[in-house]
DNA sequence: TATTCGTGGTA
DNA sequence: TTACCAAGAAT
């Protein structure tokens, strides 16, 4: 009995001709011309490419690949930048560490003189990549048989088999159909056209099952359940918590700052100091608090500057944001990495995480009122 | 295996 | 206002 692999391979290519996306990274590629299947794209600009798309909308991403060439425009260029300086090229984007990895694979291949692998399993031992993220740059640059399974590849074929539970509890079913589908083909265009039908026409909400090249197969769609899936996982719950932030304002106008550790949470960015509100404590106790233990300052605080919630992954923030002048003892780094005093315009030079953009913005627009 | 890594758009 | 969620990987 034959499956049906070879139909479904052929009626999404058809579309994707049609209908795919033209602003994907790799067919943005400096030269202008679209590759053919024998053409060998560089690395480079894929992997960066690629690491930026974790987790992250192509619309989101494409403005930092960017300007992110346009300041490291190849692999030395990266390697012989600071970590500043990358955090810096990075800031906005969300998960931090990835900039961290990208460098330190640029620093580590530089000093061995090496260049950037160009297959699958080569990729796959950098920092940074799993098997999808290696699979896609691989398949991107040289139209190898590199089948992948990210976010939409799941969602796709959740619908597609109609499965009955979470996605990634058929992780090694989902490889295996990808497998099938590509039959060992040149993955390429496959790839780009399985993400591209699943950006565009199985979307998360509202699928557009009337454009769908693969309705006909679909399960979900024969049962009506499309709507309904994938299953998600049972959420648990996020928790919350108020933090106050101390922005303190020497005699001379200079505001003091400190780096977070490397690794964690927004490792390796600058932030304004502060901490959470324990129970009982008011926003004032917190601040003095916070800035008695991180930073072994003693403050007054002042006028509140603005207060407003952040959301993370797995924690919903409160911030409260209050003027502090210094009353005793010299800032020095406790939890962070370092601290130090700048001037107000200068505070653009270091990178922030967006909470701490938005501090920084209330700032400018209070000195810009006095 | 389950958590932990950001951010901003969208309904 | 809230919850969901996106070109996943590391631990």
């Amino acid at each position: 009995m034959r499956h049906r692999a070879p139909d479904l391979y052929a009626s999404l290519l058809s579309w994707w001709a049609h209908h795919g996306r033209r602003d994907v990274p790799w067919r943005l590629l400096p030269g202008g011309r679209q590759p053919g299947p024998d053409d060998v794209l560089p690395t480079y600009p894929v992997w960066v490419a690629e690491v930026m798309l974790q987790q992250t909308r192509l619309a989101v991403a494409l403005p930092f690949w960017r300007r992110w060439l346009d300041r490291f425009p190849d692999l030395a260029s990266l390697a012989a930048a600071s970590r500043q300086d990358v955090l810096h090229a990075w800031q906005g984007l969300g998960y931090y560490a990835r900039a961290q990895q990208l460098h330190g694979v640029a620093t580590q291949l530089a000093a061995a003189k090496r260049q950037l692998p160009a297959d699958r399993a080569g990729l796959e031992r950098l920092s940074g990549l799993g098997r999808t993220t290696a699979a896609s740059i691989a398949a991107t640059v040289g139209n190898s048989a590199d089948p992948i399974l990210d976010g939409n590849v799941r969602r796709l074929l959740a619908r597609l088999l109609a499965f009955p539970a979470p996605p990634r509890q058929a992780t090694a079913l989902f490889w295996t159909m990808v497998e099938l589908l590509l039959n060992g083909r040149r993955a390429r265009d496959f790839n780009q056209a399985l993400m591209d039908l699943g950006a565009l026409v199985c979307r998360p909400r509202a699928p557009l099952c009337r454009c769908c090249p693969w309705q006909r197969h679909c399960h979900a769609y024969a049962k009506g359940i499309q709507q309904q899936l994938p299953v998600r996982p049972t959420p648990t719950p996020i928790p919350r918590f108020v933090v106050g932030v101390g922005v303190v304002l020497d005699r001379q106008g200079k505001v003091l700052i400190g780096q977070r550790q490397p690794d964690g949470l927004l490792g390796g960015l600058w932030e304004f100091v502060g901490g959470t509100q324990e129970p009982g404590e008011t926003m004032a106790a917190t601040v003095v608090r916070a800035l008695w233990q991180n930073v072994g300052l003693a403050v007054a605080v002042g006028p509140e500057l603005l207060r407003f919630d952040h959301a993370y992954t797995h924690r919903r923030l409160s911030f409260v944001v209050y003027l502090c002048r210094p009353v005793a003892g010299d800032a020095r780094p406790v939890v962070n990495q370092q601290v130090v005093w700048v001037w107000p315009h200068d505070l653009h030079r270091y990178p922030f995480s967006a909470a701490h953009i938005r501090i920084i913005q209330a700032l400018r627009e209070r000195s810009g009122q006095t």
